[in-house]
DNA sequence: CCTGCTACCTGATGGC
DNA sequence: TGCCATCAGGTAGCAG
């Protein structure tokens, strides 16, 4: 599942990829990937356009069009690929891996395709990117320079919640999901179950370090190897090194070999060692 | 404003 | 072997 430092990598690579291009057409082969939007909305605000940047907005990828933007959010499982020639849909064999894709925009040198199986993703034309609510109430980025301890203090300071839901909550802190909100709590010691408001400004700063260096970390792991949208498995790639928690429930925790414990929190798993996390 | 719950969707998994 | 029920997970929308 892409969260920032995923979709960081990505919008840096392609922005290599794409910047100066224009899209020549716009392809809506699965609706449901850009509801509540129609089909046309996405096809008339996109086509003809110049594609003048690429960027991440907490968990979104933004294609900067010259009126306007594009808004892709990846959700759990969606992906982009890349054919460099316009995809042909009739004759020869499918290439190698027949995914199907939901939409796909033909650019002047080839063809970016989103593809998501579950249909959780979404791609929206937006004639300003705040006009989606999603992104419009999005929190502070954490690898701004705006993102201090003493940020991370003020966002702790009301929240009654329990740490691990206020740190996935994207409206205070955009870009953490559920397997590096985990990750950041085991490098700063705390237990997940804490009350927010509860930690001591020496805590507080332990876990704004934690956030920086877990998703710095996890970037410099996603940009070697660097994002091939022509091989799906390189999505999963940068997690799998990164981790030190999420997935391991049972097994021995890397810094004191307690027995990693899973539990539920809102409806989601949240991997801790109860031994060094207090 | 703050918090918590559910629907959305489908591949993977496990039980019988 | 095959079928069916269950589950995971980010966000929007709704309820309290």
């Amino acid at each position: 599942m892409p969260e920032l430092p995923e979709v960081e990598a990505v919008a840096r690579t392609l922005r290599r990829r794409v910047a100066g291009q224009r899209v020549v057409r716009c392809r809506v082969l699965h609706s449901i990937a850009v509801r509540p939007q129609s089909p046309a909305t996405l096809r008339r605000g996109v086509e003809g356009q110049r594609i003048e940047g690429v960027e991440r907005r907490g968990k979104y990828l933004l294609l900067r069009l010259a009126r306007g933007c594009v808004a892709l959010h990846f959700r759990l499982d969606g992906q982009l690929v890349w054919f460099d020639s316009p995809a042909r849909s009739t004759g020869g064999r499918p290439r190698r891996p027949a995914r199907h894709i939901d939409v796909a925009f033909e650019l002047t040198g080839g063809t970016l395709g989103f593809v998501d199986r579950r249909h959780f993703g979404r791609v929206q034309w937006l004639a300003r990117a705040e006009d989606s609510p999603g992104i419009r109430n999005l929190g502070i980025d954490p690898l701004s320079p705006g993102f201090t301890p003493e940020r991370v203090q003020t966002l702790l300071g009301k929240a009654r919640r329990a740490l691990k839901l206020l740190l996935m909550d994207q409206t205070r802190i955009a870009g953490l999901g559920n397997i590096y909100a985990s990750e950041a709590l085991w490098r700063a010691r705390l237990d997940p179950r804490r009350r927010a408001a509860r930690l001591s400004p020496q805590e507080a700063r332990r876990l704004h370090k934690a956030i920086v260096y877990v998703l710095r970390r996890a970037l410099e792991c996603c940009l070697h190897p660097a994002p091939d949208f022509r091989n799906p498995e390189w999505w999963f790639s940068g997690v799998e090194k990164a981790l030190r928690v999420y997935d391991r429930e049972g097994r021995p925790c890397r810094r004191c070999r307690g027995r990693i414990r899973r539990i539920e929190q809102g409806g989601r798993s949240t991997y801790f060692c109860p031994c060094c996390q207090k």
